[in-house]
DNA sequence: ATATATTGTGGGTAATAGTGGGTAATTATC
DNA sequence: GATAATTACCCACTATTACCCACAATATAT
């Protein structure tokens, strides 16, 4: 048996060089499905890191914002929000993707970066600002944890 | 499986030239299909923006417009408020748009520009009008994008 | 243990992208 | 029909990006 494909766990420390390039793991890389003809795709994420998803797993969210219609304000306003901050960007023959100024900007990421497998997407985060947010996830109540508990058995 | 073709995202910044010429992200230009023959149809959008379509794409939407019958009083002005401020637009060999004053006037835009992907089609703006609608977009109860968020899994 | 392959990082060079401007062709104005 | 204004079509320069190649460190195989 092996792992699914466009799966992504673990924890993996890397940095960006002088060009804003930086690696991609060559477990993630090795996950990554042949249709996706090794391309990713870069965006914000809710937090202030970045957001990282198959080329497949982005075309679907695509295909759905397609349906939204435009004559709703509300769907421009989403639409714009959700994709903006988006770019295709092909691995090099190295592995490594490039960031742009405005996402480095965005997640503060400096020379150091966490890269985190989030199931079926990758984060990328500035190690400093992740430890803070962790010592905040901390002191979150774990009654907020009862509830999913009910959905997802570990 | 191959990118789609006629889709974009992401934002761009450029800048409109004393002839009025902006450019379109080559990533954007590499989109379009070659059926285009690198026209694009520019209008009017929703918003006080400037709307940009690949020329197939706007044949799709003249033909749905098409259908509406003109007995209607709202069909007629929907149509006419459509129609009446698009123009078609060759890429020059830069892979610049002309914009024409109607429309620089109406979207607001002076020397630059943000260049945004709607994934089925493109928005010009003045980027100091658009952070001020962006503000207002953060004080919309966020229970409308709740609804939309359920049904597309980001 | 040694050889071989893979991985992460750095950097050089050629190609492309973005911007500005000149001149000819076309259109509009008088 | 002559002149002015606008548009279309080139060419040029600079910054950025894409595409290589190199190499040390680690992992894998013999």
């Amino acid at each position: 048996m092996t792992l699914n494909k466009n799966t992504f766990i673990g924890e993996y420390s890397y940095t960006l060089d002088a060009k804003s390039r930086i690696n991609i793991p060559s477990k993630f890389r090795n996950s990554l499905s042949k249709d996706n003809k090794s391309s990713l795709v870069i965006t914000r994420g809710m937090d202030k890191c970045v957001w990282v998803y198959p080329l497949v797993i982005w075309k679907s969210i695509e295909d759905e914002l397609r349906k939204l219609s435009s004559l709703s304000n509300i769907n421009r306003s989403f639409i714009r929000n959700t994709v903006r901050h988006a770019s295709i960007s092909k691995l090099d023959k190295q592995g490594r993707i490039a960031l742009n100024q405005n996402i480095i900007k965005f997640s503060n990421i400096k020379k150091n970066a966490l890269i985190i497998g989030m199931v079926n997407k990758i984060e990328i985060w500035d190690p400093s600002y992740l430890s803070k947010i962790d010592n905040n996830f901390n002191k979150i109540d774990s009654s907020d944890f009862d509830e999913l508990s009910d959905k997802i058995i570990l």
